[in-house]
DNA sequence: TCCTTGACTCAGA
DNA sequence: CTCTGAGCCAAGG
């Protein structure tokens, strides 16, 4: 079993805010294609990474820097994932600032609105 | 050190 | 389409 360093974890949620502040303006990423476009930790079982590593990137939105735009990660149902908080109606706001629109059970078109992470790759 | 909780996803029913 | 259970990590009290 291989368990993640402090310092491996840090590098994994800098990673996680350098490629959501990528997201264009009204497009939306789902926390499991984020975790796709970051390549695995060196001796990680990839299956392990495959199951966690979508909730690690949750844990790395939970406390981003000012400059990344948060409301952009949703989750891969479409939707707005439920917190702590009363953040929920905040992040639906912002994205309809954004011009992203929710259909009547809250939910926001992938294929439409969600970005494949392309221009990350190309740059 | 033990225990709980968490901004997730996928497969199966 | 909706609902459930499994996965078995990491941070904080």
């Amino acid at each position: 079993m291989k368990y993640l360093s402090p310092a491996e974890k840090q590098l994994f949620n800098i990673r996680v805010w350098e490629i959501v502040r990528r997201i264009p303006l009204g497009r939306v990423i789902t926390y499991g294609k984020i975790a796709e476009l970051i390549q695995p930790l060196p001796g990680m079982d990839p299956k392990e990474y495959l199951a966690w590593s979508p909730r690690w990137v949750g844990g790395a939105m939970a406390s981003c820097p000012e400059d990344v735009p948060w409301q952009r990660v949703i989750n891969s149902q479409g939707k707005i994932s439920l917190r702590k908080g009363s953040g929920q109606s905040v992040q639906r706001q912002l994205l309809e600032d954004e011009g992203v629109q929710f259909d009547e059970r809250e939910r926001v078109d992938l294929r439409k609105y969600g970005w494949e992470g392309s221009d990350f790759k190309a740059s």
